[in-house]
DNA sequence: CTTTTCTTGTGATTATTTTCACATTAACAG
DNA sequence: CTGTTAATGTGAAAATAATCACAAGAAAAG
């Protein structure tokens, strides 16, 4: 079983490239198309397909549609994923919000929320009280979820969630979740991608090209 | 020179966890509590350290508040770093109304926006005419950068930022940006996120204890 | 003061990921 | 039909990262 989330992402990112590609009128593309528009080398391309089965032509590359198709089937995108936000904070309203999950078959269903006056089912995505969640996980089937509730609520949020049939998280809150091997969590957090780049922009010499004018 | 991403991120999530312990009467640590606290071994956390010569007391540990200063030395955080976001959709918007970057010692110090609309000089982070993005880099030494734009318009602001004098960037449009050696990118790609979730939640065995019941 | 205990710090080892190098083969040219 | 070219696909090698194993030394106990 592939457990390199590096390559995951990769294969997201060739998908997205292919998806530039075609727009330009790509019909086939080389490995080295989608390593210059991914930025890596063509050898990591091929070995990533090779790790799920995708082969091309010799000499004739990979055709737009058949690879976009498998790349999609290997993602899951050849059906809707049901996706809950739980957290209505800046970032939880700004990701239910967000258009750009859309074109990837993502769909948020409903948000959920502790403060009662935020909540409405009038809205695009309704906003649920979060004690509703267990339940609306179970009827729906709901197997992700998004984690945006300050870092204090987190851990008891994550059980319920997981509690319910959560099998997958996205977490927003500053802290690392514990749970089961069995369940996914990917955390993003916002502060330390900042401080990673603030590390690196303050560590790395300055060279001809960046030194100010 | 660390070229290690994942050392830097350990780095800072050692830093959040000390604060926590903190704030729980710890006044020494070992290597034990912190790797409990970030989810990885304490081999790993004394190698991190070793990497950047912080060196604890044997038997005795590390004091919170010694290696706290170190973190926060090496992390830059020992003086307030200011950044700006160009953008101002959903995503933007989030970034710039969150509180959650003050506590780190970022400062968000202007957003920009190609909607003279949306530009304000009156809120609390000043909303300028993209325009002049440029000069205000220049004037206040701006060194570090969020791209919110959609991802037409990413690479051309990225250009126009690099420019300036703008030496990393954390970019949520979800492309990659080209650009010279000597800037650092950091791409954080919220679909691309959730879309590695889902393919693990799908992928993964369902074992007895996430088995419906 | 001596012994025991506990934790650091790091060289050696193992595992993982990426890159290299090239055999293979499809397409095209002559 | 034959030779040349340009791509894939993949074992082997190299680079990178994580884990193991243990010597060293400080603190505590006796």
């Amino acid at each position: 079983m592939i457990t390199n989330k590096n390559c995951i992402i990769r294969l997201s990112r060739y998908k997205n490239s292919l998806h530039r590609l075609k727009t330009l009128g790509f019909v086939k593309v080389f490995s080295d198309n989608l390593a210059d528009a991914v930025g890596v080398t063509s050898e990591q391309v091929r070995k990533d397909f090779s790790l799920f089965g995708i082969t091309g032509n010799k000499r004739g590359g990979y055709t737009v549609d058949a690879l976009t198709e498998k790349l999609n089937t290997i993602l899951g995108k050849d059906r809707v994923q049901n996706v809950i936000v739980v957290g209505l904070g800046n970032i939880g309203t700004a990701l239910t919000k967000y258009r750009g999950f859309e074109k990837e078959c993502i769909k948020i269903t409903a948000a959920f929320e502790a403060d009662a006056a935020k909540c409405s089912r009038k809205t695009a995505v309704p906003i649920l009280p979060v004690e509703e969640m267990p339940e609306y996980i179970r009827k729906n089937s709901i197997k992700i979820g998004i984690i945006a509730v300050p870092d204090v609520a987190a851990q008891q949020t994550a059980d319920i969630m997981i509690g319910a049939g959560i099998r997958g998280i996205l977490n927003f809150a500053p802290i690392s979740l514990r749970c089961s091997e069995d369940v996914v969590i990917n955390n993003v957090n916002l502060e330390l991608e900042l401080e990673s780049v603030i590390y690196f922009v303050n560590t790395m010499p300055v060279t001809e090209s960046t030194a100010s004018k």
